[in-house]
DNA sequence: TAGTGGTCTAGACCACCTC
DNA sequence: AGGTGGTCTAGACCACTAT
């Protein structure tokens, strides 16, 4: 047994979760029946929800049991949220455009450079993404795969249009924690432009890392965001 | 007994970091060595531990031990970082400015509102601080702490200018979590003339709720970030 | 090889929530 | 009252790091 028992239990209740089996808002299995699905005990199991507490998939409430998110837009920096808290609630009233990709591409070292340390310089799977809220642009990102191990990827289009989710079921790449630098800067010509805004208006630039349950295997996202009217909020 | 044995081994062991007993770059005792001194089994010892990487005080490796890492700056969404690593390794090379305060002060709810979630509205201690690294202004922050319980805390000076480090030894009160809301705006004229940038330069807009050992006691944080030179970094 | 942290078991008692 | 998660014990075996 190479991987441990919790991560497999984690990455079981990860996929029930993001394809729906459980319900957003409603109760996981409780810790004991949870032991006796995977044979494991409570430390065990708990150690797996602990994570996904820590990944922001579920919260976890004392005489009652654990409740599942609602659905989250990424990793650590999380869920969009305005002053209507109803768009937070659920993914279903935001749209993502695929404005380009997949295609291949290096990856782009000098703007990445801060978060590399030497990995393998791998061919890299391309995406040029806008994400909407209430029709409205808020994110313009532009995200690095490396094409490794990853067969028929650019031919397959995404799970529900899910690339976290077309990694996790599709080829068991779980994504597991994310660091990032995050800076304010004048939105640029094209960034502007997407998030229909002007030019030189602030905007959050957020450059992220992902590190994954496959060893060397790691996501690199590029991430303007307009926070005028949605802020980026994060708990700890 | 009321606070879990795992929270105080937590502030023990956090008290002992930040005053320097246990240096940065230095090796935190075993967890065995841990269990006996505290009279507790190795999964009590590593859930403080591991509360511990959570905050970011250590990291842990495999066969070596728990290592103390350099000194953060705040919580959560931590560090400054910049092309320098030195920058990084220690807080020796940062200043901080109290520019006004303490003084008693309502919290400005206008601004905390996304925060707020119906605290009682108890008397405020307010501190403006301007924080500098390598003789650079980079934060500007305004805090507001409830006056409760803190006999004497506007006369006395401050532990060693750490706010967190003097609520923790002299009123046992541990800041323990955060949460967030990160908005990039266009500084105002003080923040500008503070940060010594332009009038309308993108700034980084981070509204803080800190959660601390004590129920119903938080502390409340805005704070303006000159992301020009050093960008705000974050692990999960 | 000795010591460290990583994982895991099989129990236990308690506090909180719902019924 | 019964079920839930929160805390805790007293062991065990393994993988990694140092020497």
């Amino acid at each position: 047994m190479k991987t441990p028992l919790y991560r497999q239990i984690q990455a079981n209740l990860k996929e029930k979760i993001t394809s729906g089996i459980y319900e957003e808002g409603g109760l996981l299995p409780s810790e004991n029946d949870l032991c006796s699905e995977f044979s494991a005990t409570r430390m065990t199991v708990r150690q797996a929800l602990n994570e996904l507490v820590r990944e922001g998939y579920i919260t976890r409430q004392h005489g009652k049991g654990s409740i599942v998110s609602a659905s989250r837009k990424s990793l650590g920096l999380l869920s969009l949220k305005g002053w209507t808290e109803v768009v937070v609630a659920s993914d279903r009233h935001g749209k993502t455009l695929v404005l380009e990709g997949p295609v291949l591409k290096p990856l782009d070292d000098m703007i990445f450079m801060p978060l590399l340390e030497g990995e393998a310089k791998d061919d890299f799977i391309f995406f040029k993404r806008l994400r909407l809220v209430e029709d409205s642009p808020v994110m313009f990102e532009q995200t690095y795969i490396p094409n490794k191990n990853l067969p028929n990827f650019i031919e397959e289009p995404l799970l529900e249009g899910s690339l976290f989710r077309t990694l996790l079921i599709r080829y068991h790449v779980d994504v597991q924690s994310m660091s990032q630098e995050v800076r304010a800067i004048a939105a640029d010509k094209e960034t502007a432009s997407l998030l229909k805004i002007k030019q030189k208006s602030p905007v959050l630039h957020l450059l992220r890392k992902y590190k994954t349950s496959v060893e060397g295997f790691f996501l690199y996202s590029s991430i303007y965001c307009n926070t005028e009217k949605f802020a980026i909020s994060s708990f700890n």
